[in-house]
DNA sequence: GCTACTTCAGTGATATTGTCACCTAACGCT
DNA sequence: AGCGTTAGGTGACAATATCACTGAAGTAGC
């Protein structure tokens, strides 16, 4: 067994009993990745169920012409169920999963999956849970797509992307891409900000000086 | 046991050796609602899995002011698997299912569904399949409105509609709603479709009269 | 240093889509 | 027919997307 009790880190499966962890120790394969790494996509279909056990993944779609837009993130602890979607459509479809830092990724190979999935009660309601969650997750997308403003969304995902910082170190196309808009809106939206004295810009850089100010507008919703 | 053997018609059960449908039989209990019931809602979370044995549950998304967005329509044979989600969820959210048509639905129960996930494979597949492909549905719709022009959604939605006849018997509101956009942006594109000579309107009602034409708008992405 | 090259950001013009206000036409009802 | 309700039309304007540029800021080579 290896020194780290990794599944320890597995958000949901911290109830399972002493040997489901082990079994799960027992037939996953650990992987390591590159930032950038594609861990699926529309030429890159998986045979396995994936787990991250350290970085983020970035799920996105891509559409015709140039423009991005971000799905969820896949965070440590997490699976990611889109890898079953990829494998089980025959329709081609251009979601993709990028790594967004190296990751370290748990590997359970569809029977393991599948036995799993039989015979341990709670590794079967994490998973499903699992699902549900990015169910749900697309559907504050879509809401927010379809529904929402940009100005609030923008000032969501900034405050959001900063985290306990101050300081975003992304350029106006990443957050574009982060939103499924133009780069030119964000610029436009961003000037405006900086206008207002929410953010200070420099290239490749955003400060927020009124963390505040950004969280209000983010829930004038 | 019940004269029709429904499971016959399950998508992706017809698999299912004689035991299993046998099974489901037994754990089921067959239920009947009115056109315009609300299967789930944010008011209203089931316990139970729910399959649909006939008529069509549209399953749509609500905005806070009075959009709405149909994100998938579950057909007889299908699986509603966001009661699961909806179960799940702890923050709220604003899907709901709407019975479509008077419906008939087969409920199982929360302790059935998942014995019958552990004990039956094929069961498993099925369940896995239609998370699957809500999935895939979600980012059909989240690919069309973030990237998608209007006309285009509009031609494909009535071409879709229409289904093997000529007219359509529905409100420009009602057309709104099923792609989340206003009333006036449909009565706009409506018209131009007119003068185009593609449909003829009259009051709720739609004739497509150049149903070739409009499928090419619709391929035009 | 300077130059060439690339990436990033700013901006005006225009097209598309969404919002608001209000109007008319069609239908159902008594 | 008269009345209320719903469906649909339209102009004005706001928000967002697209296109075609511009210059500014970094980077690599010399």
């Amino acid at each position: 067994m290896s020194a780290i009790d990794w599944t320890e880190r597995f958000k949901g499966t911290q109830g399972l009993p002493r040997p489901v962890r082990d079994r799960l120790l027992d037939v996953a394969l650990i992987r390591n990745h590159k930032k950038g790494y594609q861990v699926f996509g529309p030429e890159n279909v998986p045979d396995s169920l994936i787990f991250l056990y350290d970085g983020t993944i970035r799920v996105s779609q891509t559409s015709g012409n140039g423009r991005d837009i971000v799905l969820y993130r896949v965070d440590a602890g997490e699976s990611c169920v889109l890898t079953t979607a990829c494998m089980l459509a025959e329709e081609a479809y251009n979601a993709e999963g990028v790594a967004e830092s190296d990751i370290q990724v748990v590997v359970l190979p569809k029977m393991s999956f599948d036995r799993l999935v039989a015979e341990e009660p709670a590794f079967r309601s994490f998973v499903f849970a699992a699902y549900s969650r990015r169910l749900i997750d697309l559907l504050r997308v879509v809401d927010d797509v379809a529904f929402g403003r940009i100005d609030v969304r923008l000032a969501e995902r900034l405050v959001v992307l900063v985290g306990g910082d101050k300081e975003i170190s992304a350029t106006h196309q990443d957050i574009a891409s982060e939103l499924g808009t133009a780069r030119e809106v964000i610029s436009r939206v961003l000037h405006d900000f900086q206008k207002r004295g929410l953010i200070v810009q420099s290239r490749g850089r955003i400060t927020l000086s009124d963390k505040p100010a950004l969280r209000a507008i983010a829930e004038s919703d």
